[in-house]
DNA sequence: CTTTGCACCTGTTGGC
DNA sequence: TGCCAACAGGTGCAAA
């Protein structure tokens, strides 16, 4: 068994878990042939196009590419070539099985290889999205407007200062908009607000380059330790049976209110911005 | 243009 | 035990 067949359990889909199904993927899609693809429920965040199992089918995988929280097929045609666009949404998972193993609940399509691995879509809620790009690269309306990487080149704290100025709108949900920079959830942001020492509901405009130098770092060294700590806990996961998937570095201020500070013993707040939770430490974020 | 709140959907949790 | 409201890690969209 692979070690990444236990993605199974890594629901609830933030930027490192989406990194971390690709390289688990990877290895087990890369240059096989499509033989086969069964959608039983089409009705994700848009219609699965009745046309996409017929796309894919006879055709290799070439590459699989992310671009924020989407996952990106890239599929081989001797004529025109295109990619799989593939999105987790709030409660997506993709994962490998046994050729032949019985769907269960929410398992909405199946991805049948040459090296005779099925790998599987489940997403209990279907806000995830299966959606196909034609074409030699993978532009699309979804794409177009979406911010830098955050682990790329052209993300720092200057671009967060830059694409700030005037705006009132609170850091926190500042750093979850994607057209400033992708792939931030909601997790993520907490933690790095909090690692930065800025507080969540301070107004993005009025925040100074130095303080988000910072805060990019924040993020950076938040999602990346993430990501490396994915590829551990699968690892680890193979020793524990029953524990949760989400393989999550233990939280510093999410989920954690009314909590001692891990770092100065204080109460750890929750409080509600734009429709969600965001924790922080009032003493140590300012 | 920005900001705000709703919408999509199922499953789990906590209070009564 | 049951019931019901609130909430869950995403993000496009419409309205203001």
């Amino acid at each position: 068994m692979a070690d990444w067949d236990l993605l199974e359990s890594a629901v609830m889909p933030e930027l490192p878990e989406v990194e971390t199904t690709r390289r688990g993927l990877l290895p087990t899609v890369v240059n096989q042939k499509i033989l086969q693809v069964t959608v039983r429920d089409r009705r994700l965040r848009w219609p699965i196009p009745t046309s996409l199992a017929q796309t894919l089918e006879k055709r290799i995988v070439s590459d699989v590419l992310r671009r924020g929280k989407y996952l990106l097929w890239n599929i081989e045609a001797a004529n025109s070539g295109g990619f799989l666009l593939c999105h987790l949404g709030m409660s997506g998972s993709l994962f490998s099985t046994r050729h032949g193993a019985p769907p269960a609940k929410h398992d909405h399509v199946d991805i049948v290889l040459g090296n005779k691995t099925l790998i599987r879509y489940h997403d209990p809620r279907r806000f995830g999205a299966m959606l196909w790009i034609s074409g030699p690269k993978p532009t699309h309306p979804l794409l177009t407007s979406l911010g830098p990487e955050p682990l790329g080149d052209e993300f720092d704290g200057a671009h967060l200062f830059r694409t700030s100025r005037g705006r009132s709108v609170s850091v926190k949900e500042f750093i979850m908009n994607a057209r400033i920079v992708v792939g931030v959830g909601n997790i993520y942001a907490s933690e790095a607000l909090f690692v930065a020492g800025i507080r969540p509901t301070t107004a993005a405009g009025k925040i100074s380059q130095s303080r988000y130098e910072l805060l990019a770092a924040a993020i950076q060294q938040t999602l990346s330790r993430a990501i490396e700590a994915g590829g551990s806990s699968l690892r680890d996961y193979l020793k524990v049976d029953g524990e949760p998937g989400y393989f999550q570095l233990k939280a510093t201020v999410y989920d954690r209110a009314d909590a001692p500070c891990r770092v100065c013993g204080s109460t750890i707040k929750m409080i509600r911005q734009g429709q969600r939770s965001s924790y922080f430490c009032p003493q140590c974020q300012r």
